[in-house]
DNA sequence: ACCCGGCACGGAACTCAGTACCGTCACAGC
DNA sequence: GCTGTGACGGTACTGAGTTCCGTGCCGGGT
Protein backbone atom coordinates (compact mmCIF):
# COMPACT_ATOMS: atom_id res chain seq x y z
CA UNK A 1 0.00 0.00 0.00
CA UNK A 2 3.04 2.45 0.97
CA UNK A 3 4.62 1.91 -2.34
CA UNK A 4 1.59 2.12 -4.20
CA UNK A 5 0.70 5.44 -2.84
CA UNK A 6 4.15 6.74 -3.53
CA UNK A 7 3.92 5.89 -7.15
CA UNK A 8 0.38 7.05 -7.30
CA UNK A 9 0.76 10.96 -5.97
CA UNK A 10 4.16 10.93 -7.92
CA UNK A 11 2.86 9.72 -11.39
CA UNK A 12 -0.84 9.24 -10.79
CA UNK A 13 -3.25 6.19 -11.24
CA UNK A 14 -3.03 5.21 -14.19
CA UNK A 15 -0.06 6.03 -15.23
CA UNK A 16 1.14 2.87 -12.06
CA UNK A 17 0.54 -0.04 -13.36
CA UNK A 18 0.82 -3.40 -11.03
CA UNK A 19 4.22 -4.73 -12.14
CA UNK A 20 5.75 -1.03 -11.01
CA UNK A 21 3.86 -1.12 -7.54
CA UNK A 22 5.30 -5.15 -6.63
CA UNK A 23 8.61 -3.99 -8.07
CA UNK A 24 8.91 -1.02 -5.76
CA UNK A 25 7.54 -3.17 -3.02
CA UNK A 26 9.47 -5.96 -3.80
CA UNK A 27 6.88 -8.72 -3.64
CA UNK A 28 5.57 -10.69 -6.27
CA UNK A 29 2.45 -9.70 -8.48
CA UNK A 30 0.34 -12.72 -7.51
CA UNK A 31 1.12 -11.81 -4.16
CA UNK A 32 -0.63 -8.48 -4.94
CA UNK A 33 -3.42 -9.98 -6.13
CA UNK A 34 -3.79 -12.61 -3.48
CA UNK A 35 -4.33 -9.20 -1.19
CA UNK A 36 -6.40 -7.19 -3.43
CA UNK A 37 -8.74 -8.23 -5.61
CA UNK A 38 -8.22 -5.53 -7.68
CA UNK A 39 -6.00 -2.33 -8.57
CA UNK A 40 -9.07 -0.49 -7.25
CA UNK A 41 -8.66 -2.07 -3.81
CA UNK A 42 -5.04 -0.71 -2.85
CA UNK A 43 -6.76 2.90 -2.87
CA UNK A 44 -10.11 1.80 -0.82
CA UNK A 45 -8.20 -1.26 1.73
CA UNK A 46 -10.81 -0.52 4.74
CA UNK A 47 -14.18 -0.03 3.09
CA UNK A 48 -15.08 -3.83 3.23
CA UNK A 49 -14.42 -4.19 7.22
CA UNK A 50 -16.54 -0.55 7.62
CA UNK A 51 -19.15 -2.38 5.45
CA UNK A 52 -19.25 -4.93 7.43
CA UNK A 53 -19.57 -3.34 11.04
CA UNK A 54 -22.36 -0.73 9.53
CA UNK A 55 -24.45 -4.64 8.68
CA UNK A 56 -23.36 -5.61 12.02
CA UNK A 57 -24.63 -2.31 13.61
CA UNK A 58 -27.67 -2.46 12.09
CA UNK A 59 -28.82 -6.18 12.28
CA UNK A 60 -27.93 -5.05 15.89
CA UNK A 61 -29.93 -2.44 17.02
CA UNK A 62 -34.71 -2.92 16.19
CA UNK A 63 -35.57 -0.63 19.12
CA UNK A 64 -34.09 2.84 17.66
CA UNK A 65 -35.78 4.84 15.95
CA UNK A 66 -35.52 3.43 12.28
CA UNK A 67 -34.05 6.35 10.98
CA UNK A 68 -32.05 7.63 13.96
CA UNK A 69 -30.95 4.65 13.70
CA UNK A 70 -29.13 4.85 9.97
CA UNK A 71 -27.51 7.85 11.11
CA UNK A 72 -26.00 6.66 13.22
CA UNK A 73 -24.67 4.00 10.94
CA UNK A 74 -23.44 6.83 8.58
CA UNK A 75 -21.70 8.11 10.99
CA UNK A 76 -19.89 4.77 11.54
CA UNK A 77 -18.25 5.88 8.00
CA UNK A 78 -17.27 9.32 9.03
CA UNK A 79 -15.55 7.72 11.78
CA UNK A 80 -13.30 5.78 9.24
CA UNK A 81 -12.58 8.75 7.18
CA UNK A 82 -11.90 10.92 10.36
CA UNK A 83 -9.30 8.15 11.78
CA UNK A 84 -6.54 9.53 9.24
CA UNK A 85 -7.58 12.38 7.81
CA UNK A 86 -4.26 12.69 5.97
CA UNK A 87 -4.67 9.57 4.12
CA UNK A 88 -8.58 10.36 3.38
CA UNK A 89 -7.73 13.55 1.79
CA UNK A 90 -4.95 12.35 -0.57
CA UNK A 91 -7.48 9.85 -1.60
CA UNK A 92 -10.30 12.12 -2.20
CA UNK A 93 -7.74 14.14 -4.46
CA UNK A 94 -6.89 10.99 -5.97
CA UNK A 95 -10.77 9.60 -6.50
CA UNK A 96 -11.94 12.69 -7.98
CA UNK A 97 -9.59 12.71 -10.51
CA UNK A 98 -9.50 9.27 -11.97
CA UNK A 99 -13.10 7.95 -13.34
CA UNK A 100 -11.98 4.54 -12.92
CA UNK A 101 -11.55 5.28 -8.98
CA UNK A 102 -14.77 7.26 -9.04
CA UNK A 103 -16.82 4.31 -10.06
CA UNK A 104 -15.36 1.90 -7.81
CA UNK A 105 -16.07 4.63 -4.86
CA UNK A 106 -19.85 4.57 -6.59
CA UNK A 107 -20.34 1.12 -6.15
CA UNK A 108 -19.22 1.15 -2.51
CA UNK A 109 -21.18 3.62 -1.71
CA UNK A 110 -23.99 2.35 -3.52
CA UNK A 111 -23.56 -1.24 -0.82
CA UNK A 112 -23.61 1.18 2.00
CA UNK A 113 -26.67 2.57 0.53
CA UNK A 114 -28.09 -0.39 0.27
CA UNK A 115 -27.70 -1.91 3.21
CA UNK A 116 -29.68 0.91 4.80
CA UNK A 117 -32.03 0.73 2.36
CA UNK A 118 -32.38 -3.00 3.45
CA UNK A 119 -32.59 -2.42 6.96
CA UNK A 120 -35.28 0.92 6.55
CA UNK A 121 -37.19 -1.79 4.12
CA UNK A 122 -37.36 -4.29 7.33
CA UNK A 123 -38.41 -1.85 9.73
CA UNK A 124 -41.32 0.01 7.67
CA UNK A 125 -42.34 -3.77 6.26
CA UNK A 126 -45.89 -3.98 5.21
CA UNK A 127 -46.19 -0.49 5.51
CA UNK A 128 -47.86 1.56 2.43
CA UNK A 129 -45.01 2.73 0.60
CA UNK A 130 -42.56 0.98 2.95
CA UNK A 131 -39.64 0.07 0.37
CA UNK A 132 -39.83 3.67 -1.21
CA UNK A 133 -39.25 5.54 1.80
CA UNK A 134 -36.65 3.06 3.06
CA UNK A 135 -34.98 3.76 -0.24
CA UNK A 136 -35.72 7.73 -0.42
CA UNK A 137 -34.25 7.93 3.18
CA UNK A 138 -31.33 5.66 2.44
CA UNK A 139 -30.55 7.69 -0.36
CA UNK A 140 -31.01 11.34 1.48
CA UNK A 141 -28.62 9.97 4.74
CA UNK A 142 -26.29 8.95 2.21
CA UNK A 143 -26.40 12.50 0.41
CA UNK A 144 -26.40 14.34 3.34
CA UNK A 145 -23.51 12.27 4.45
CA UNK A 146 -21.11 12.87 1.62
CA UNK A 147 -22.59 16.10 1.64
CA UNK A 148 -20.77 17.64 4.63
CA UNK A 149 -17.93 14.78 4.22
CA UNK A 150 -16.82 16.33 0.76
CA UNK A 151 -16.80 19.87 2.04
CA UNK A 152 -14.53 18.60 4.81
CA UNK A 153 -12.28 16.80 2.43
CA UNK A 154 -12.21 19.79 -0.10
CA UNK A 155 -11.43 21.73 3.59
CA UNK A 156 -7.76 19.29 3.88
CA UNK A 157 -9.72 17.42 6.81
CA UNK A 158 -9.30 21.15 8.51
CA UNK A 159 -12.60 21.70 10.43
CA UNK A 160 -15.45 19.52 12.43
CA UNK A 161 -16.50 16.76 10.51
CA UNK A 162 -18.22 15.22 13.07
CA UNK A 163 -20.33 18.81 13.64
CA UNK A 164 -20.99 19.08 9.94
CA UNK A 165 -21.97 15.50 9.48
CA UNK A 166 -24.42 16.18 12.70
CA UNK A 167 -25.96 18.98 10.93
CA UNK A 168 -26.39 17.66 7.60
CA UNK A 169 -27.89 14.43 9.18
CA UNK A 170 -30.47 16.51 11.08
CA UNK A 171 -31.75 18.66 8.26
CA UNK A 172 -32.81 15.03 6.87
CA UNK A 173 -34.27 14.11 9.69
CA UNK A 174 -35.94 17.21 9.94
CA UNK A 175 -37.64 16.59 6.36
CA UNK A 176 -38.67 13.17 6.85
CA UNK A 177 -38.10 12.45 10.78
CA UNK A 178 -41.46 13.64 11.37
CA UNK A 179 -43.12 13.94 8.26
CA UNK A 180 -42.46 10.31 6.81
CA UNK A 181 -41.80 8.48 9.82
CA UNK A 182 -43.99 5.55 9.64
CA UNK A 183 -45.95 3.41 11.66
CA UNK A 184 -44.61 0.22 13.11
CA UNK A 185 -46.89 -2.83 12.86
CA UNK A 186 -45.83 -4.37 16.00
CA UNK A 187 -46.79 -1.03 17.51
CA UNK A 188 -50.79 -1.92 18.79
CA UNK A 189 -49.44 -3.48 22.27
CA UNK A 190 -48.23 -0.41 23.77
CA UNK A 191 -49.87 2.37 21.41
CA UNK A 192 -53.08 2.74 20.81
CA UNK A 193 -54.68 5.18 18.32
CA UNK A 194 -57.94 5.61 17.48
CA UNK A 195 -59.79 8.00 15.21
CA UNK A 196 -63.18 9.19 15.38
CA UNK A 197 -65.31 11.73 13.55
CA UNK A 198 -66.65 14.36 15.93
CA UNK A 199 -70.31 13.99 16.21
CA UNK A 200 -69.90 10.21 17.00
CA UNK A 201 -71.54 8.87 19.33
CA UNK A 202 -69.75 8.78 22.86
CA UNK A 203 -69.98 5.41 23.68
CA UNK A 204 -68.42 4.46 20.64
CA UNK A 205 -65.29 5.83 21.07
CA UNK A 206 -65.54 4.76 24.67
CA UNK A 207 -65.67 1.10 23.43
CA UNK A 208 -62.69 1.82 20.44
CA UNK A 209 -60.83 2.92 23.93
CA UNK A 210 -61.91 0.26 25.95
CA UNK A 211 -61.32 -2.93 23.50
CA UNK A 212 -58.12 -1.02 22.78
CA UNK A 213 -57.01 -0.77 26.11
CA UNK A 214 -57.78 -4.74 26.75
CA UNK A 215 -60.60 -3.42 29.69
CA UNK A 216 -63.52 -4.41 27.50
CA UNK B 1 -25.97 -3.84 -31.08
CA UNK B 2 -28.03 -6.58 -32.13
CA UNK B 3 -25.17 -9.13 -32.50
CA UNK B 4 -24.43 -7.60 -29.11
CA UNK B 5 -27.57 -8.66 -27.65
CA UNK B 6 -28.08 -11.95 -29.07
CA UNK B 7 -25.30 -13.25 -27.78
CA UNK B 8 -25.64 -11.82 -24.47
CA UNK B 9 -28.60 -13.15 -23.57
CA UNK B 10 -27.49 -17.13 -25.22
CA UNK B 11 -24.02 -16.81 -22.84
CA UNK B 12 -23.89 -14.19 -21.21
CA UNK B 13 -22.23 -10.88 -20.92
CA UNK B 14 -18.85 -11.72 -19.50
CA UNK B 15 -19.07 -15.34 -21.65
CA UNK B 16 -19.04 -13.13 -24.38
CA UNK B 17 -15.55 -11.78 -25.78
CA UNK B 18 -15.64 -8.17 -28.21
CA UNK B 19 -14.18 -10.62 -30.79
CA UNK B 20 -17.00 -12.79 -31.05
CA UNK B 21 -19.54 -9.77 -31.13
CA UNK B 22 -17.91 -8.50 -34.08
CA UNK B 23 -17.60 -12.26 -35.54
CA UNK B 24 -21.30 -11.80 -35.70
CA UNK B 25 -21.91 -9.07 -36.39
CA UNK B 26 -19.35 -9.24 -39.17
CA UNK B 27 -17.70 -5.71 -38.52
CA UNK B 28 -13.80 -5.13 -37.41
CA UNK B 29 -12.97 -5.26 -33.87
CA UNK B 30 -11.38 -1.51 -34.19
CA UNK B 31 -14.94 -0.21 -35.73
CA UNK B 32 -16.79 -1.82 -32.58
CA UNK B 33 -14.54 0.82 -29.90
CA UNK B 34 -15.25 3.30 -32.73
CA UNK B 35 -19.08 3.31 -31.75
CA UNK B 36 -18.59 1.99 -28.55
CA UNK B 37 -15.84 3.50 -26.09
CA UNK B 38 -15.97 0.05 -24.23
CA UNK B 39 -18.21 -2.79 -24.12
CA UNK B 40 -20.42 -1.84 -21.61
CA UNK B 41 -21.61 1.03 -23.64
CA UNK B 42 -23.54 -1.64 -26.08
CA UNK B 43 -26.00 -2.14 -23.18
CA UNK B 44 -26.59 1.66 -22.36
CA UNK B 45 -26.60 3.12 -25.89
CA UNK B 46 -28.96 6.23 -25.33
CA UNK B 47 -27.79 6.97 -21.94
CA UNK B 48 -25.72 9.59 -23.27
CA UNK B 49 -28.42 11.67 -25.46
CA UNK B 50 -30.51 11.36 -22.22
CA UNK B 51 -28.16 13.14 -20.11
CA UNK B 52 -27.97 15.71 -22.41
CA UNK B 53 -31.35 16.81 -22.71
CA UNK B 54 -31.76 16.48 -19.66
CA UNK B 55 -29.08 18.80 -18.72
CA UNK B 56 -30.52 20.99 -21.91
CA UNK B 57 -34.27 20.74 -19.88
CA UNK B 58 -32.27 21.77 -16.87
CA UNK B 59 -30.68 24.49 -18.52
CA UNK B 60 -34.07 25.97 -20.27
CA UNK B 61 -36.43 26.15 -17.32
CA UNK B 62 -35.40 28.43 -14.55
CA UNK B 63 -39.04 29.87 -13.67
CA UNK B 64 -40.35 26.66 -12.33
CA UNK B 65 -40.22 25.49 -8.76
CA UNK B 66 -37.11 23.96 -8.36
CA UNK B 67 -37.97 21.06 -6.96
CA UNK B 68 -40.62 20.24 -9.80
CA UNK B 69 -38.46 21.06 -12.58
CA UNK B 70 -36.04 18.78 -11.07
CA UNK B 71 -39.20 15.21 -10.54
CA UNK B 72 -39.92 16.71 -14.35
CA UNK B 73 -36.01 16.01 -15.38
CA UNK B 74 -36.47 12.53 -13.54
CA UNK B 75 -39.62 11.72 -15.71
CA UNK B 76 -37.20 12.57 -18.81
CA UNK B 77 -35.36 9.28 -17.86
CA UNK B 78 -38.59 7.28 -17.10
CA UNK B 79 -39.98 8.38 -20.60
CA UNK B 80 -36.29 6.55 -22.39
CA UNK B 81 -37.05 3.54 -20.32
CA UNK B 82 -40.84 3.33 -21.72
CA UNK B 83 -40.03 4.10 -25.22
CA UNK B 84 -38.81 0.49 -25.34
CA UNK B 85 -40.05 -1.38 -22.98
CA UNK B 86 -38.76 -5.10 -23.74
CA UNK B 87 -35.51 -3.93 -24.37
CA UNK B 88 -35.34 -2.29 -21.19
CA UNK B 89 -36.31 -5.60 -19.09
CA UNK B 90 -33.76 -7.44 -20.97
CA UNK B 91 -31.40 -4.92 -19.52
CA UNK B 92 -32.59 -4.59 -16.32
CA UNK B 93 -32.87 -8.58 -15.86
CA UNK B 94 -28.87 -8.13 -17.56
CA UNK B 95 -27.32 -5.61 -15.36
CA UNK B 96 -29.25 -6.90 -12.41
CA UNK B 97 -26.71 -10.13 -12.48
CA UNK B 98 -23.71 -8.95 -14.09
CA UNK B 99 -21.71 -6.63 -11.25
CA UNK B 100 -19.42 -4.70 -13.85
CA UNK B 101 -22.44 -3.62 -15.77
CA UNK B 102 -23.97 -2.63 -12.21
CA UNK B 103 -20.94 -0.30 -11.30
CA UNK B 104 -21.16 1.04 -15.07
CA UNK B 105 -24.90 1.77 -14.25
CA UNK B 106 -24.14 3.39 -11.07
CA UNK B 107 -21.91 6.06 -13.05
CA UNK B 108 -24.37 6.73 -15.66
CA UNK B 109 -27.47 7.28 -12.71
CA UNK B 110 -24.56 9.47 -10.84
CA UNK B 111 -24.26 11.59 -13.29
CA UNK B 112 -27.94 12.17 -13.74
CA UNK B 113 -28.00 13.17 -10.15
CA UNK B 114 -25.09 15.64 -10.46
CA UNK B 115 -26.79 16.98 -13.30
CA UNK B 116 -30.06 17.50 -11.26
CA UNK B 117 -28.03 18.49 -7.92
CA UNK B 118 -25.95 21.32 -10.30
CA UNK B 119 -29.32 22.65 -11.38
CA UNK B 120 -30.70 22.62 -7.66
CA UNK B 121 -27.32 23.99 -6.25
CA UNK B 122 -27.83 27.09 -8.83
CA UNK B 123 -31.48 27.57 -7.96
CA UNK B 124 -30.46 27.32 -4.12
CA UNK B 125 -27.31 30.20 -4.33
CA UNK B 126 -27.04 32.08 -1.40
CA UNK B 127 -29.85 29.77 0.44
CA UNK B 128 -28.36 28.54 3.80
CA UNK B 129 -27.39 25.23 3.29
CA UNK B 130 -27.75 25.31 -0.30
CA UNK B 131 -25.80 22.96 -1.33
CA UNK B 132 -26.96 20.62 1.07
CA UNK B 133 -30.66 21.11 0.64
CA UNK B 134 -29.77 20.09 -3.49
CA UNK B 135 -27.42 17.37 -2.67
CA UNK B 136 -30.05 15.48 -0.41
CA UNK B 137 -32.83 16.97 -2.59
CA UNK B 138 -31.13 14.86 -5.97
CA UNK B 139 -30.82 12.17 -4.36
CA UNK B 140 -34.17 11.63 -3.37
CA UNK B 141 -35.75 12.46 -6.05
CA UNK B 142 -33.03 9.79 -8.32
CA UNK B 143 -34.05 7.40 -5.37
CA UNK B 144 -37.45 7.49 -6.08
CA UNK B 145 -37.44 7.11 -9.80
CA UNK B 146 -35.21 4.82 -9.77
CA UNK B 147 -37.79 2.81 -6.85
CA UNK B 148 -40.46 2.95 -9.10
CA UNK B 149 -38.73 2.22 -12.51
CA UNK B 150 -37.53 -0.82 -11.11
CA UNK B 151 -40.68 -2.57 -9.57
CA UNK B 152 -42.03 -1.71 -13.03
CA UNK B 153 -39.25 -3.51 -14.80
CA UNK B 154 -39.21 -5.87 -12.28
CA UNK B 155 -42.69 -6.40 -13.19
CA UNK B 156 -41.91 -7.00 -17.16
CA UNK B 157 -42.85 -3.74 -18.09
CA UNK B 158 -46.32 -4.59 -16.94
CA UNK B 159 -48.44 -1.75 -15.69
CA UNK B 160 -48.28 1.85 -15.30
CA UNK B 161 -44.66 2.88 -15.10
CA UNK B 162 -45.92 6.82 -15.05
CA UNK B 163 -48.48 6.49 -12.24
CA UNK B 164 -46.12 4.61 -10.15
CA UNK B 165 -43.20 7.31 -10.57
CA UNK B 166 -45.67 10.43 -10.39
CA UNK B 167 -46.52 8.92 -6.94
CA UNK B 168 -42.95 8.02 -5.66
CA UNK B 169 -42.22 11.35 -6.86
CA UNK B 170 -45.32 13.38 -4.89
CA UNK B 171 -43.82 11.42 -1.87
CA UNK B 172 -40.32 13.08 -2.08
CA UNK B 173 -42.67 16.91 -3.07
CA UNK B 174 -43.97 16.07 0.23
CA UNK B 175 -41.24 15.60 2.32
CA UNK B 176 -39.60 18.74 0.56
CA UNK B 177 -41.42 20.89 -2.04
CA UNK B 178 -41.79 24.39 -0.76
CA UNK B 179 -45.55 24.33 -1.60
CA UNK B 180 -45.96 21.21 0.19
CA UNK B 181 -49.51 20.16 0.51
CA UNK B 182 -50.55 18.81 3.70
CA UNK B 183 -52.51 15.16 2.47
CA UNK B 184 -55.61 15.76 5.55
CA UNK B 185 -58.76 16.99 3.29
CA UNK B 186 -61.59 16.33 6.09
CA UNK B 187 -58.79 17.08 9.03
CA UNK B 188 -60.80 19.26 11.27
CA UNK B 189 -63.70 17.34 11.49
CA UNK B 190 -61.43 14.49 13.17
CA UNK B 191 -60.91 13.61 16.44
CA UNK B 192 -57.71 11.87 17.46
CA UNK B 193 -57.18 9.81 20.65
CA UNK B 194 -53.50 8.48 21.30
CA UNK B 195 -53.42 6.00 24.19
CA UNK B 196 -49.93 4.95 25.18
CA UNK B 197 -48.59 3.15 27.85
CA UNK B 198 -46.07 4.33 30.16
CA UNK B 199 -42.13 3.91 28.53
CA UNK B 200 -43.39 3.70 25.06
CA UNK B 201 -40.92 6.02 23.04
CA UNK B 202 -42.15 9.17 21.59
CA UNK B 203 -41.27 8.09 18.28
CA UNK B 204 -43.89 5.61 18.28
CA UNK B 205 -46.56 7.97 19.47
CA UNK B 206 -46.03 9.89 16.37
CA UNK B 207 -46.04 6.82 14.25
CA UNK B 208 -49.30 5.70 15.63
CA UNK B 209 -50.61 8.95 15.02
CA UNK B 210 -49.47 9.43 11.60
CA UNK B 211 -50.81 6.46 10.53
CA UNK B 212 -54.01 7.39 11.98
CA UNK B 213 -54.67 10.78 10.30
CA UNK B 214 -53.35 9.09 7.00
CA UNK B 215 -49.99 10.51 6.73
CA UNK B 216 -48.28 7.76 5.65
C1' DA C 1 -9.19 11.40 -66.78
C1' DC C 2 -6.30 12.51 -62.87
C1' DC C 3 -5.25 13.91 -58.35
C1' DC C 4 -6.24 14.91 -53.61
C1' DG C 5 -8.60 15.75 -49.46
C1' DG C 6 -11.12 13.54 -45.82
C1' DC C 7 -13.02 9.51 -43.78
C1' DA C 8 -14.82 5.16 -42.45
C1' DC C 9 -13.09 0.74 -41.97
C1' DG C 10 -10.04 -3.05 -40.81
C1' DG C 11 -5.86 -5.48 -39.43
C1' DA C 12 -1.64 -6.24 -36.57
C1' DA C 13 0.73 -5.47 -32.68
C1' DC C 14 0.89 -3.66 -28.25
C1' DT C 15 -0.20 -2.58 -22.97
C1' DC C 16 -2.07 -3.97 -18.95
C1' DA C 17 -5.42 -6.02 -15.58
C1' DG C 18 -6.75 -10.19 -13.91
C1' DT C 19 -6.58 -15.50 -13.81
C1' DA C 20 -4.94 -20.38 -13.90
C1' DC C 21 -1.48 -23.38 -13.12
C1' DC C 22 2.43 -24.92 -11.12
C1' DG C 23 6.86 -24.94 -8.56
C1' DT C 24 9.30 -23.50 -4.24
C1' DC C 25 10.25 -22.75 0.43
C1' DA C 26 9.31 -22.69 5.36
C1' DC C 27 7.30 -24.89 9.10
C1' DA C 28 4.40 -27.71 11.58
C1' DG C 29 3.25 -32.55 13.04
C1' DC C 30 4.11 -37.65 13.68
C1' DG D 1 13.48 -38.67 8.20
C1' DC D 2 8.50 -37.90 5.67
C1' DT D 3 4.37 -35.34 4.70
C1' DG D 4 0.77 -32.01 4.71
C1' DT D 5 -0.25 -27.12 4.72
C1' DG D 6 0.04 -22.50 3.58
C1' DA D 7 2.24 -18.32 1.93
C1' DC D 8 4.87 -16.83 -1.91
C1' DG D 9 6.57 -16.28 -6.66
C1' DG D 10 7.02 -17.13 -11.67
C1' DT D 11 5.02 -18.22 -16.29
C1' DA D 12 1.76 -18.22 -19.48
C1' DC D 13 -2.71 -17.16 -20.74
C1' DT D 14 -7.30 -14.42 -21.74
C1' DG D 15 -9.51 -10.36 -22.90
C1' DA D 16 -10.33 -5.24 -22.91
C1' DG D 17 -8.78 -1.21 -24.79
C1' DT D 18 -5.21 1.53 -27.58
C1' DT D 19 -1.92 2.79 -31.20
C1' DC D 20 -0.32 2.73 -35.60
C1' DC D 21 -0.83 2.05 -40.14
C1' DG D 22 -2.72 0.50 -44.63
C1' DT D 23 -6.79 0.40 -47.71
C1' DG D 24 -10.89 1.38 -50.23
C1' DC D 25 -14.50 4.87 -51.08
C1' DC D 26 -16.39 9.21 -52.44
C1' DG D 27 -16.69 14.11 -53.67
C1' DG D 28 -14.68 18.11 -55.60
C1' DG D 29 -11.22 20.63 -58.11
C1' DT D 30 -8.09 21.07 -62.30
Amino acid sequence: MAAAFRLFLERGYEQTTVDDIVALAGVGRRSFFRYFPSKEDVVFPDHERCLADMTAFLAAGADDEPVHRVCDAARLVLLMYTENPAFSVQRYRLTRQVPGLRAYELSVVWRYERAMAGYLRARFAGLRDGTLRADVIAAAVVAAHNNALRSWLRADGKGDAEAAVDHALEHVRAAFGSAAVPPVTEGPDDVVVIVSRRGAPLWRVVQELETALGRG
